[in-house]
DNA sequence: TTAAACACGTGAATC
DNA sequence: TGATTCACGTGTTTA
């Protein structure tokens, strides 16, 4: 830690222990370095990617870090806007089922599920399912149909007011189709997830 | 712009129009200062909330748009990894729709097959298929079709001597909503593997 | 030793 | 004016 470039040469032998000169602004000066050496400090230790510990490389550690933090924040907010693009159909389809439960409500359709299940003579059978518009539940009603052996011979489903109308006639494929009863459990169980 | 610290007062009288002394790291300085003078400048020019042009200020100011930045990262990936979450169904559909692909090819349906989708009136259409039954395909095609995003208003299936006639009236649920010939293609493919 | 980095005191400039 | 910032040349330290 040196001295400064202040003469060194025309030492005061005349004057004594008094100070030479003391420019006014020495005391000043001294303030705004050792703020600004803080800061520097202060920036050094924010920045994770020290490659050296000179002044000049701290501030080009600090742009470096800086152009990496831009990067990453545009991915980040290119790949959040595609994710919001994709899931804004996501997004309706459940605004979408929302409005059908309301709208269901509104018109006073209190059965959420519903279901029939009547033999008609020997494996042929007949179907009713009434329950509340639901992604896949349709699909599942189906799988499930389809899972107790029963083929689908004739069916009409109707969609009204967010409610969901199946009927259809049927017949057993297996020998041992179930009680009536029991299917109707089965599928009650199903639609209701 | 002053000149230094070099003493003044020692002024030589003696070596005429000569330069005085010059340090031998003079030069070397006047780079070093230089450099770091640009490094500066380079950092000004990419913080954009400038308060001030003094050094200190630049600095301070770096810090804090790298502390605005680091915290804009954490937001965007706390927004990110929250959306991931709530679209993990969405690749779970996305992945039961492949290991469905891979049953239905299973399964496998191959012969007579008829589709057919016509666009009636914005997102509604109606749709005709005509296939050979075989267990599981009926939900398969109901399944694509949920797929699709499209809404089964009124759905008539009607099995007769081993084949199926699947009519439906429906309606997109999404604004993109494919051509009537790109997804007649797609149910075909459904129905043919 | 050389070369680079640093802190210092100072004069000038800016507000 | 007075307070503050800057660039400069220098001596010293460090690698």
């Amino acid at each position: 830690m040196g001295g400064g470039g202040m003469d060194s040469e025309t030492h005061n032998a005349d004057n004594g222990g008094d100070e030479r000169f003391k420019s006014k602004n020495l005391e000043a000066e001294r303030r705004r370095r050792k703020k600004l050496g803080d800061r520097q400090l202060e920036l050094r230790a924010l920045v994770p990617n020290i490659t050296n510990m000179t002044k000049s490389t701290i501030i080009t550690d600090a742009i470096t870090y800086i152009e990496e933090l831009k990067l990453t924040v545009e991915e980040l907010g290119n790949q959040l806007l595609q994710m919001e693009a994709t899931s804004v159909d996501e997004e309706k389809i459940k605004l979408k089922e929302i409005d059908d439960e309301k709208e269901m409500k509104k018109h006073g359709i209190k059965v959420e599920v519903e279901a029939e299940v009547n033999h008609i003579c020997g494996t042929k059978l007949w179907i009713r399912v009434v329950f509340q518009k639901k992604r896949g539940a349709l699909t599942k009603l189906m799988e499930a149909i389809s899972l107790l052996g029963i083929d689908l011979i004739d069916t009409t489903i109707t969609t009204s007011r967010g409610a969901v109308l199946f009927t259809s006639f049927g017949q057993g494929i297996r020998a041992g189709l179930p009680e009536a009863d029991q299917m109707r459990k089965y599928l009650l169980e199903i639609i209701r997830d």
